[in-house]
DNA sequence: GAGCACTGC
């Protein structure tokens, strides 16, 4: 099991494009030109009134726009002016990882300390601060596992959320922490909210529009060892008013940012077939305007397949000095190396068609785009709690998205953002997209929120109240799963255990189970490989290769099974090459086994990015078992026991064969398929257990394993018992 | 015989 745990890190694509920084510059020169950059951000300015507006007040909201520098320089101008004097810390959340690191490093440099000493950043699997560290970055999920071993947050002096606006369910869920926090830290009742309503120098302000003070499940602390927290949200322009009116009235200040003019271009109609559009619009740029790479936002892989196949088609009838036009496609299941082709540039005279999902609306940012194609469209996952399933559907974009989006055109000169729908219908899209906590399963937050002491979960002031309906469906979910206790109380030791995994609440129980069943090792990478993303990959045009290529990982149980087989393969593999490579004295050890791996999915069609990922997962998740003194064993080659176990982890999973070669799934009732992608997909198995269920064109089962029907009456009575 | 945006612990 140690072998593939040394492999190194994949490089992200996003970082190996970056220049190297320290190349042959002088760094006297460096530091000088660096100091010029800071000073010319348009925070620079305002930086002493900030500070004293930090010092004023316990909520503050910045509304600050792409380009003021807010998220570098704020956390420095604080450090300066104290807020760490005394041991404490400054922590910054970001919704993504790439973001935390990144920032991370910048302002180390910019610092002019090493990383992880007085500037770092901690994310899930890689943490670089020490015991010095005072000025933190770090995803919001993380800060909200810090919260479990530390309810208020004592480390912190400041808390810095950032990008706000996007609403992750991580950011609505640790904004409702930091306000009961806040008001358990601050000295008077009433101290984290400020009145004053007077209006700002450079900001604004809204009123105190509510007067009452919400009480949060923490004590008061008064007079104890804490003292006050600062709370500044970062957000855009479009929803700072909710933020404001959620913390009492909290004041709000503008910092401007710098973006270069981007002209934006409507349809005189709305388009019948936006794809059609789309393919005229890029040919449309090519040929009338000025050089410049092109960014077209499209809804899935599907869409960006055809588009791309179309413009391939289509160039051949465009006269000979025209056909200099390349296109690139990104979404985030590719490969690695296949993403990072979109970051190239094009050869010389080419222009580039970089067609994107909107991962390069906020994860990633490609250099050189001068055009933006936005059909106003993005595929969007919603959750029915009553039917327990998820979907994906094809909406249109809220305003803010399409702004993200125009704003890619002029990130590095003026650019031009071409809105293939009329003007009055972007006036008519949401202001912004509904936030993730109001469709998605809450299951895994309300497991939390109880871990952290929150005993009614209806009450509980959330930033925006998920439905009703979808609350009960999780606590409903929760109980049969035996995590909450007859009163709705967090169950000792299970629901605590399964706090404690950072897993769906579904997959904590199933490893808890299988201490019982013996067959913990094979449960672990099960769910490890169940939790990231998809682990085949099958391009269209080398389907059969795949095909042949997965045959031999295939087990006639299903897909748990076939996953286990791919993750002991991968590691029997890394083993073997390890003990070749032992003994030889060999330098960059570790990327020759990166390469041997890397090659060993390439030739087998698995995402190597998703291997290494599960196996990040893995190495985490035995470490908290181990902890929890569980004994992991293996059940051999017993099938037998390790169905049994699959069967009393997802039995609210199970589904039936019907006389059509359908399947109901016996929860709801509903009719589903399994998907194409099962290895189960041809066989007649009466009984099976699923764990996804998702409605695309159809309603589809993913990760199917056969069982025995008798089994769910034997191991899930309190379940099946009356219904049979 | 279909196809699944994006994050995160």
């Amino acid at each position: 099991m140690n072998s593939l745990s040394e492999m190194p890190s994949m490089a992200d694509p996003r970082q190996a494009l970056k220049p190297n920084q320290h190349s042959s510059e002088d760094t006297i020169a460096r530091r000088e030109r660096m100091r010029k950059q800071r000073d010319s951000l348009p925070i620079a300015s305002v930086r002493g009134r900030l500070v004293e507006e930090v010092k004023a007040h316990d909520v503050l909201i910045i509304v600050g726009e792409t380009g003021s520098g807010k998220t570098t320089q704020l956390p420095q101008f604080l450090f300066d002016a104290g807020f760490c004097h005394d041991g404490r810390v400054i922590g910054i959340t970001q919704p993504r990882r790439v973001a935390a690191v990144t920032v991370a490093k910048r302002v180390a440099e910019e610092c002019n300390v090493q990383l992880g000493q007085r500037v770092g950043y901690s994310i899930r699997f890689d943490d670089s601060t020490s015991s010095s560290t005072r000025i933190k970055f770090m995803t919001d999920g993380l800060l909200l596992r810090e919260a479990l071993l530390d309810p208020y947050l004592s480390r912190y002096s400041v808390i810095i959320v950032d990008e706000a606006h996007e609403r992750t369910v991580h950011t609505d869920v640790l904004l409702g922490l930091l306000k009961s926090v806040l008001n358990a830290r601050s000295k008077s009742v009433g101290g984290c909210v400020n009145a004053d309503s007077k209006k700002g120098n450079f900001g604004i302000v809204r009123k105190n529009e509510s007067g009452t003070q919400s009480v949060g499940f923490l004590k008061q602390c008064q007079g104890m060892k804490f003292p006050p927290l600062k709370l500044v949200i970062m957000s855009a322009s479009l929803d700072a008013r909710i933020f404001s009116k959620y913390f009492g009235g909290a004041r709000a200040v503008h910092i401007e940012g710098r973006q270069h003019p981007v002209d934006t271009l409507y349809t005189l109609h709305p388009q019948r077939d936006y794809l059609e559009a789309t393919l005229v619009t890029i040919f449309q740029i090519h040929l009338e305007e000025t050089p410049g790479d092109i960014l077209v936002f499209l809804t899935g892989q599907e869409e960006i397949e055809s588009v791309e196949r179309a413009v391939k088609e289509q160039v051949y009838s465009l006269p000979e000095s025209s056909q200099m036009i390349v296109t690139v496609p990104i979404f985030s299941s590719l490969p690695s190396e296949q993403q990072m082709q979109a970051f190239k540039p094009a050869p010389a005279g080419y222009r580039k068609v970089i067609l994107a999902t909107n991962i390069a609306e906020t994860s990633v940012t490609i250099p050189g785009i001068k055009y933006v194609v936005d059909p106003g469209f993005v595929k969007a996952r919603s959750y029915d709690p009553l039917k327990g399933m998820e979907s994906l559907v094809i909406i249109p974009t809220s305003k803010a998205q399409a702004l993200q989006r125009s704003g890619r055109a002029g990130r590095e000169g003026p650019g031009k953002c071409f809105r293939l729908y009329p003007e009055r219908e972007f006036e008519k899209l949401e202001d912004s997209t509904k936030p993730e906590i109001k469709r998605c399963n809450l299951s895994n937050i309300i497991l939390q929120l109880k871990a952290l002491g929150v005993d009614d979960i209806i009450g509980f002031d959330f930033l925006e109240k998920p439905s009703r309906a979808a609350i009960i469906k999780s606590l409903e979910q929760l109980f049969l799963l035996g995590a909450l206790t007859d009163d709705c109380k967090l169950s000792d030791p299970i629901g605590r255990q399964m706090a404690q995994l950072p897993l769906d609440p579904i997959y904590s129980k199933a490893l808890i189970l299988a201490s019982q069943f013996n067959c913990l090792e094979e449960m672990l990478i099960t769910v490890a490989m169940l939790s990231v993303e998809s682990i085949f990959y099958t391009p269209r045009e080398k389907s059969e290769e795949a095909k042949t290529a997965m045959k031999c990982f295939t087990s006639p149980d299903g897909d748990h099974l076939t996953l286990i087989n791919v993750y002991r393969a991968a590691d029997e593999l890394l083993e073997k090459r390890n003990r070749e490579l032992i003994g030889k004295n060999e330098t960059n050890f570790q990327r020759k086994t990166d390469k041997i791996l890397r090659k060993w999915c390439k030739e087998n069609f698995i995402n190597s990015r998703s291997l290494r990922h599960a196996h990040d997962v893995h190495s985490q998740i035995r470490g908290h078992i181990e902890q929890m003194g569980l004994h992991v064993s293996s059940c051999g080659e017993d099938k037998l026991q390790f169905g049994r176990c699959l069967a009393a982890s997802f039995f609210l999973n199970a589904a039936l064969k019907q006389p059509e070669g359908a399947y109901r799934a016996l929860a709801s009732g509903q009719i589903v398929q399994i998907h194409p992608s099962s290895v189960l997909f041809k066989s007649k198995a009466e009984c099976i257990i699923f764990n996804e269920l998702v409605q695309t064109n159809q309603k589809y089962i993913r990760n199917v394993t056969r069982i025995d029907y008798l089994w769910l009456t034997e191991l899930a009575p309190h379940y099946y018992a009356m219904q049979s």
